[in-house]
DNA sequence: CATGAATGAGAATTCATTCAT
DNA sequence: AATGAATGAATTCTCATTCAT
């Protein structure tokens, strides 16, 4: 029974997924998604209190890989900043992303794409905010120990560059990549951000 | 009477831009709009055709300057590579985005946002792709002006700083900056483009 | 003023006519008439209380024509049977109806095809229903005079063909027809009445 | 369950006859069939997906019929001319139709009348049109066989015909009659076709 | 746990008619 | 007399959610 109820669950969760992939949240109907999961209407609901909640489950996967990062991040504020430029550190934090990426295509395009009209519209917005948030701490922790240090970045620009690796994700996400090109590009990416803000800091 | 026709075409248009801004396409209802506008659902077809139609209405102003703007950068392409490489000359283009932008808050957000659903969902993608064909064809000409440039940058690097200068253009709006503020991002903004560029470029 | 006013009535009426040949009464919108006519949706009702008026007003030379040959049918209730059964009779009476026909063919289209959901939707059926009433009181009439005349005929049978002759009308309205063509058929037609009838009636 | 749904349904459909019949397609409204069949306006969409779809299950008995009895006679192609106009053969083929009538009077009635902007609008004069066709080459066949008939009926009087058979059908429809003056009215009417046709014919 | 019928509010759009100008 | 903007009710159809079975 126990058995038969994941089973049933996972089938649900899905075809939402499929459903909302292809529609996004708003356009995507209850009914759509049982029919998907094969499954009758009312049943969708002994398994998610409501549509949003079950799109919520749908992304738990992403979501949770996000906050995950997050976290281990948060950790990462001892780092030291001469350290976090070098190429090395900086291409396995982002292989990091990739990686979730490469995994969780589908989900991130509905993240990113697909939210409208749920309570996760605002995910990527708010994610950026708090990482941004995140980075102004650990500038300030720079600033003591390197007073030589050009801190005078705007919080803003350190915003868009959040936002900038992010839409780097989803531009990746739409172009259908090889790993190899994925690994080009971040390389690309990598070398554009150090040397910018290499010159920025004045380091 | 015909004073008072465009003062309620106006007043359709005004409430239409809050609702769209405030709900986005689809969940903004016609009543809504109606409402806002203190006028009858019925008569908002004497004006607008259909909700799609009064939604590009409402975006109009901006989608034609993009639009404008997109011609006019295309007579650029004769403008040497060098020579765009140069501080001023970039500032001024972006700081041409940079005033569109301020004068249209309101409708950029609607056109970034709050679009999905309608016909003009796809405008920021569309959009940048053609800028991106552009810049392709720029780079294949300054390739034969000045072979000594590294051209072998991946169309998808191009695509992407394409999507980036929009992004900027989308925090911009996302927070209220003074212009003062706005100049100083946009300095950042140039200076980095510019070092990581000349690098990428080996000039 | 006056003559304005006759040639505004006349444009409508034409502009309503086309319309409502084209999509018939319900489907056809007074802005729609309105705009044929190249005059506003308001006047319109300077000359006609409501749409349905404006229909009768259209259909009023085709339905006085009907009303005037029956009328005048109601005076030939003194015809003898017997004379009325020759081809001569019954030719002439019906290329009446032809000409009729023939010079209002847009009007009889509307008429029979494109009434329903105006007061003249039921204009056939009401219009043979009197048109058999008459018929019976001829029918009674004649067993006066000659009580040998098989006057058996079901009242349905008379009605039958009163409607089978508007029948016929419709068809040849349908089937765009030369005169010669109609013609040739008013007499096959006439045939095939006289015959069967007079078998009918035993004469 | 399963007989509950079957029970709403036939209330559905029951009601939709209702009103087709008094209303017509146009101008019934969804809303009043569901009120008709004590149910929720949505619940209508559960059981037919469309108002036309609906009206078509409605009318799906006499069309069926029709066009059940349309192949059934195209076997008939090889039957005799001189056999086919007897009035028994006749009788025979008649009574079909009106049992077929008579036990779908409204139906027929709703088809016939009411059927204005659905996609059965043209029902009649389409299947008039297969009938004529038929006929035609039932025409042709007995050229062959005996060369001595008149064969020069124009397709016109062929058409004709054929819909004064179904004029015929509605006039019975809208006259409520007993079976026996319906027995009648057929007797008189083949007697009137056999002459007729006869007589045209030159048998 | 499972079903899918049922609900009822809400969506966009149409349209005859009115009325201020 | 003429305009066409304005109204508001009516149209078909959709859909998240509930509930009897």
């Amino acid at each position: 029974m126990q058995v038969l109820k994941d089973d049933i669950k996972k089938r649900i969760l899905n075809a939402a997924k499929q459903e909302f992939a292809k529609r996004g949240f708003i356009k995507t109907s209850m009914r759509d998604i049982a029919k998907g999961a094969g499954v009758g209407v009312g049943n969708l609901y002994n398994y998610f209190p409501s549509k949003d909640n079950l799109f919520n489950e749908v992304l738990a996967p992403i979501t949770a890989a996000f906050y995950a990062m997050f976290d281990r991040h948060h950790s990462t504020n001892g780092t030291d900043a001469l350290e976090m430029m070098t190429q090395d550190y900086l291409t396995s934090s982002v292989l990091e992303y990739v990686n979730i990426i490469n995994g969780n295509r589908t989900l991130m395009k509905i993240l990113f794409f697909n939210a409208q009209g749920s309570s996760l519209e605002n995910f990527k917005m708010d994610f950026t905010d708090k990482a941004t948030e995140q980075v102004k701490v650990w500038f300030a922790d720079q600033k003591k120990r390197h007073p030589h240090i050009n801190i005078n970045v705007s919080n803003f620009m350190v915003h868009l560059h959040t936002v900038w690796m992010f839409t780097m994700f989803e531009e990746i996400l739409m172009h259908k990549m090889t790993l190899t090109e994925i690994r080009q590009i971040i390389e690309e990416y990598i070398t554009f951000e150090t040397i910018g803000w290499k010159y920025l800091l004045q380091v």
